[in-house]
DNA sequence: CTGAAAGCGCTTACAG
DNA sequence: CTGAAAGCGCTTACAG
């Protein structure tokens, strides 16, 4: 049985009251020769304070929440939620506080869900941005328990911190509009996604502003996995008329399209252009070069978390909550010089 | 101020433990009128249990401790650890836990990190190993609280899962001498990690079991980051007599190796051969591709979550602890046709 | 200055 | 069958 602060008491005869307050230094005063005593007895019987008793109380666990987006087994691969994980891990580092991930969104009901989020061990809570959980987010909101948003797509009421994806677009078309590309084909994320519905409507709009033509053709579905660009690439390559540049929602697809189209033997970028978004770590290692648009996944996480701090201890909220992206041009955009529909299909 | 179960006992007039049995499902059988009566009043109130109030009688709270090896900023980003905790959540989505990851290590002294992995909050922990970890770990153990271990070099009263190192390292050895390699690099990761340490001497014993020579000038220091496999082949690039194939502890090196030969103009593979060692997804979508020796991380680090749920539930442990590797055969090794001391060094 | 006591929200022996 | 009560290990008003 470990030692509690009762055993320190009594073997010190003295109260419990004064063990406490020796041991968390205040707020009452203890003279200096009885902590001493009470430090010591704790050593030699090897106590440990039970934070479980302590939270019931003060009710702080001094640990965050963090929410996955989907019920998905292997959630963790994704580069994105690592990077936003990261970030969060990083911030609890500074605030002194540490991170509980919830993993059973998908194999209990949502209600039973909601009453994890809301048990008690958490202070606040980091949701990634999905449909998934907005009814969830809704929930939590009415409870009123401090929470933060990652990624667009948000409900208005909440504190939210994303990239300026409508930046990133336009950055990715400038620069393929600039090498004279007209053609610009596009390969969109999940429809729960707040980003990726984010990115498909800044992608039409900014077309559209630019004078060049969205063809229905030219979007294709996917879902942020290499395969669902390398399916993408499969489609465009049965289209009578094909863009000359493809733009994916994230790296991930981007690097599908690539390696289909090398499988498929055409030529990047001379025959077609191929621009990302996130710009992940393990993307810029890939050779030839993946252009891309950069955007700070790791420090939006950690801004979201230091938000959610300030939001625990209802100070104002100074994080910054709106992220610029930026365009890293590497090896896979070029001006369009070969004719892709000469391409020979196999 | 939320409901408690005394709230809906008082609105009902009945005691607090026939709610409480009502809302557990026993064990105490309670009439189904009661129990009716007992949800709707408790969806009325909009209450949700608290846990911590549960766990400091139960002693359980449903939730396991992950512990970092080493207290860096942006450990996360690393993917062994991504993949490890991929497993783990994984295997505490099966068995209804969830995950707390200590964020501390870097933050606060060792004997208050210690208090927080034992304060109540994770009735189990997974350690990754590394020297940093070994004190941490003797002071967990003599507590008596469930741990596992994953990866070498875990104190032998340990439950540990890990990769067979061993066998990793002969078969990246034999392929290369398969190919009629005789002079293999090594390049090293963290002189502190359990199988950093473990391949660097299965490196060395399984070399001069097939009579090859180990030059200590051919062992390069590495942290298994892409820029240690950078600057261990900026050394080889000096040595005046330099090896033909280079094996890498991880694919991070192996790629800094691969990057920092292309920059410098040497041909892969017939100047020079490299292995890696992991085989993780984004190594996975390299082109030209790394030949490197697959190790399951993921089912490691899902095996022993579930090994730390068998210990916490006192039941035996029957999860597989050893983990044979296999060699993944890419573009990145073939027999070497080119004198590799031609090569010019700018 | 310090001790005795109430209480955080539950679970669970103990009575009736 | 069900209620009253003890108690988990702490914190913190309340007395003295």
């Amino acid at each position: 049985m470990p030692a509690t602060i009762r055993d320190i008491a009594k073997k010190l005869n003295i109260s419990v009251s004064t063990v406490s307050y020796a041991l968390n230094n205040g707020p009452r005063p203890v003279p200096d020769h009885v902590k001493k005593k009470v430090f010591d007895v704790a050593k030699e019987l090897d106590y440990r304070p039970n934070r479980i008793a302590r939270s019931l109380i003060t009710r702080r666990s001094r640990t965050i929440g963090f929410v996955l987006e989907k019920p998905e087994h292997n959630i963790f691969l994704g580069p994105y939620v690592q990077l936003i994980v990261n970030g969060v891990i990083n911030a609890c580092e500074d605030h002194r506080h540490d991170l509980l991930l919830f993993a059973q969104h998908g194999a209990v009901s949502q209600e039973e869900f909601v009453n994890q989020l809301l048990d008690g061990r958490a202070d606040g809570l980091v949701f990634t941005c999905g449909e998934s959980l907005l009814p969830i987010i809704e929930e939590v909101h009415q409870r009123g328990i401090p929470f933060v948003v990652v990624g667009a797509g948000a409900p208005p009421y909440s504190h939210s911190f994303q990239a300026d994806n409508d930046l990133g677009i336009e950055q990715a078309i400038d620069h393929l509009a600039d090498l004279g590309h007209t053609k610009i084909g596009f390969v969109r994320g999940n429809a729960t996604h707040g980003d990726a519905i984010h990115r498909l409507s800044a992608f039409r709009r900014t077309m559209s502003e630019r004078g060049l033509a969205v063809h229905s053709d030219w979007v294709w579905e996917g879902n942020f996995t290499v395969e669902s660009g390398e399916s993408a690439l499969a489609s465009y390559l049965s289209l009578p008329e094909k863009p000359t540049a493809i733009i994916a929602a994230n790296d991930e697809m981007a690097i599908g399209v690539l390696r289909k189209a090398r499988a498929e033997g055409i030529e990047i970028p001379q025959r077609l252009s191929v621009v990302g978004f996130d710009d992940s770590p393990h993307t810029q290692g890939l050779y030839p070069g993946l252009t891309t648009i950069h955007q700070p996944v790791s420090e939006i996480g950690s801004a979201a978390a230091h938000g959610l701090f300030q939001l625990i201890d209802e100070r104002p909220t100074d994080q910054p909550s709106f992220f610029p992206t930026r365009l890293v041009v590497r090896a896979s955009t070029a001006a369009p010089t070969k004719e892709p529909n000469n391409h020979e299909i196999k």
